[in-house]
RNA sequence: GGCGCAUUGGUGUAGUUGGUUAACACGCAGCCCUCUCAAGGCUGAGACCACGGGUUCGAGUCCCGUAUGCGCUACCA
């Protein structure tokens, strides 16, 4: 058994998108988990929708989900020569021949067609040229294309490892393009030419390539060459259950990442869409870390279904890393929020209050980005009073006026400020005066955080100190 | 239009060679807990397995047809 080798193959012609993006990881997956090559290869065959930028956008989604290639990339626009000698090769051996139709008379042929309903395939004018007539026409520098010559034969059939044996009758399909009048090669041509010479093992790419799939086919037959294993992989649609665009949202991945997902999480939601791990041996699991999502990959278990793309089930997975990822990994991207946000301190760094304060804060955030909109009040004393918590918390009782600056002085009377003195020295002062601790509390939660919804109160009244939670308490009745 | 593929609750999936009340997760509703909101615990609603025919003692699981969706049908990949 020789070597696997698998290939992500994207053409640059738009950032990496979610589609593309689970591509790319059920390939390095696979190569993972059979100690594989992964090869990444940049289809930049279409020049005029090409550009280095849109490469760097996808090696920079790769980067961020943690997929990481063996060889390349290796860039098809850097192999025209190799395309070219082999679609010459191909006209040799008689599986291929020049076409002199222009793209504006096959057009007009093609309208014609569809005018009167029928259903255009190319009608072999070219090939049907005699040598003479094709010779002459060469010599004159007539621009030309080169096509397929599809065999006669029956049909054209492979077998997929995901969706079983496809078979497809050969006169539905017509004389392909391989070589554009400008040199450059088709699709079909380069990724046959290339998954040969790559010594491509185990074709995984996206289902919108199964009907493409028997040209190929012939192709590596008139190659000489052996078929690789395919594994087309269902596509990802929106809730309207179309193809997956930009009006249902966000579908570069790159977005996800500022939208605020962990990345592994967003991998790991990507990983079961469209497969499931084997249940005899994980059961209903759906939380992976890397090592196990490797360990537990396998092609068979790549579904036939397209799937929708589930924002809410996305944000699930990314509460759930942000909720027990190790706090080591969490706090780099919480301090990468905490600076765009402009939050940032020195001091942070290896400090055991910033990681408390994460801690505290991590059980109720579900995206990166909450840490500086829930954590504002903890990391910076300018933070907004949400009106609707200052009526309902603090202005609703007025004997809270005179109460909160009396529980800042109890608080700053506190010796040791932790959890249980905290919570002792304000519930003695509600016993004291009479009124209910909630009614504190509630107010606490306000004067200190400005918002109506937060931590336990004990928690925030130390993650906050006793120096700014006493002079938060006593300026409250300000606001009310 | 032609060709191909698919079709299990709103969504993602499980359901191995056909065999008791179709499972899990997200989401949704309610209850408990409680200083708020979450979380957590408990409970519930929601699928006649697209529809129609077969095959079989018995089908979500096999076969045929229909519908629907998606894909391909380019000198785009």
């Amino acid at each position: 058994m020789s070597e696997i080798r698998v290939r992500f193959a994207p053409s640059p012609t738009g950032y990496l998108h979610v589609g593309g993006a689970r591509t790319a990881l059920f390939n390095w997956l696979f190569a993972k988990k059979t100690g594989g090559t992964f090869v990444l290869r940049i289809e930049d065959t279409d020049v005029e929708r090409s550009s280095d930028e849109m490469v760097e956008g996808i090696l920079i989604g790769m980067k961020w989900l943690g997929l990481d290639w063996d060889e390349g990339p290796i860039h098809q626009s850097n192999r025209l020569d190799i395309y070219r000698a082999k679609a010459e090769e191909l006209i040799n051996s008689g599986h291929a021949y020049r076409c002199f139709c222009s793209a504006e008379e096959l057009k007009a042929k093609r309208e014609t067609a569809a005018a009167e309903k029928r259903d255009f395939k190319y009608d072999r004018t070219c090939l049907n040229l005699s040598d003479d007539e094709a010779q002459s026409r060469l010599t004159a520098g007539q621009p030309y294309l080169v096509r397929f010559r599809v065999p006669d034969r029956q049909s054209t059939s492979f077998n997929d490892i995901v969706f079983g044996k496809i078979d497809i009758q050969n006169e539905t399909i017509e004389d392909f393009a391989l070589l554009r009048p400008n040199g450059h090669p088709t699709y079909h041509l380069s990724v046959v030419v290339d998954d040969i010479d790559m010594r491509i093992t185990h074709v995984v790419r996206g289902a919108d390539h199964i009907s493409n799939t028997p040209k190929q086919v012939l192709l590596y037959e008139a190659f000489g060459s052996a078929l690789p294993e395919f594994a087309h992989v269902p596509l990802i649609l929106g809730p309207d259950k179309s193809r997956l665009s930009k009006r249902h949202g966000a579908t570069s991945v790159m977005a996800y990442k500022d939208m605020g997902f962990v990345p592994e999480a967003f991998r790991n939601f990507l990983a079961l869409l469209g497969w499931s791990p084997d249940p005899k041996t994980y059961g209903t699991r759906e939380i992976f870390n890397t090592e196990e999502l490797i360990q537990a990959f396998n092609l068979n278990g790549i579904s036939h279904n397209n799937a929708v793309f589930n924002m809410d089930k996305a944000v699930w997975f990314n509460w759930e890393y942000i909720k027990s990822m190790p706090l080591s990994e969490l706090i780099p991207l919480v301090r990468a929020e905490l600076e765009k946000a402009n939050l940032w301190k020195p001091e942070y760094e290896n400090s055991n209050w910033f990681a408390q304060t994460v801690e505290m804060l991590r059980a109720r955030t579900r995206m990166l980005p909450d840490f500086v909109s829930q954590g504002r009040p903890y990391f910076s004393d300018e933070f907004e009073f949400d009106p609707a918590a200052v009526e309902k918390n603090l202005k609703k009782d007025p004997a809270l006026k005179e109460l909160l600056p009396e529980l800042a002085k109890r608080l700053d009377a506190v010796q040791d400020f932790n959890l249980e003195t905290t919570e002792q020295a304000l519930r003695a002062f509600a016993e004291e005066r009479g009124v209910k601790a909630g009614l504190l509390i509630n107010a606490a939660r306000t004067a200190l955080t400005g918002s109506a919804v937060s931590p336990g109160i004990f928690e925030v009244i130390v993650a906050i100190g006793k120096e700014r939670t006493t002079r938060r308490l006593a300026s409250a009745p300000l606001r009310m």
